[in-house]
DNA sequence: CTACTAGTGCAACCCGATTGCAAAGATTAT
DNA sequence: ATAATCTTTGCAATCGGGTTGCACTAGTAG
């Protein structure tokens, strides 16, 4: 596993206070959280601060985002070597009871078949259901 | 191709002047709308009373509604016989530069094997990129 | 040290979604 | 047909996630 430090460097991202403690919770979850989410865990950090480290972290590729039909957008660290193309593509699973989403990683994802003319550029694919951990 | 009259009757919803106008918009439309556009092209209904249908009509499943991470949802009628079930999806393809969503019932979703436990309710499957139209 | 650039915090704003409430319309019981 | 009841509709207000303007601070370069 890398290290913020590692990662920001790698992603040619200057390391500031606010990127330090954003990307090491999130490498801290398993889970992709929300801009929300991430409010609560930090508190005295401020909304709009960790808004823009979010973006900056998206435009280069530290962490992808993910629309799984909660309602807000939730975020991920990108897997070592991820580019986000549409080969990195997983999909992710969002649990309906416990509200956590959770990427698919080992989940492979078919060759879709597009319309004659149509280009892909990327995909969200969101499996919604019961967690190993609610389906009980 | 049916009527509105006839959906409405067949779902089991009370046909009133509101739903008949929505559901015949929706129908006169091969694209998923949004509230907002539909708001647009019925100027003289209120949002609200739109909000509403689409609701009731997704809940009795005449429609569906599709988040295709343009951030509004967006709604398409069932196709005949649809339940709703995860064997009634189907891909959306949302084009990046004309905004609108596709309904790609031709391409089929291939089986998803979910990690153990983990149970499937539904999918939302989303495909971006250029649609034929501006792929030129 | 000074000038410049980037990052941060706060408050305000935007906009889609949603709700409370009262009026209008439809349905049922009397 | 009338009264009582339930549903639908329209309007206005609210909610909440996302986003931006702006001033202040920190870090970088000359």
């Amino acid at each position: 596993m890398q290290t913020e430090e590692e990662i920001l460097k790698i992603k040619k991202v200057k390391n500031t206070a606010v990127r330090t403690v954003v990307l090491r919770h999130l490498l801290s979850l398993e889970k992709a959280q929300s801009l929300k989410d991430i409010e609560n865990a930090l508190p005295y950090t401020d909304r709009s601060s960790i808004f823009r480290t979010l973006k900056t972290f998206e435009e280069n590729k530290v962490i992808h985002s993910i629309e799984d039909g909660s309602g807000m957008t939730k975020y991920a660290v990108c897997a070592e070597g991820c580019n986000c193309d549409p080969k990195d593509l997983h999909y992710h699973f969002y649990c309906t009871n416990c509200d956590r989403t959770f990427c698919l990683f080992d989940v492979p994802i078919p060759n879709i078949e597009l319309p004659a003319n149509f280009k892909l550029q990327q995909a969200n694919m969101v499996v919604k259901g019961l967690c190993d951990n609610c389906n009980r």
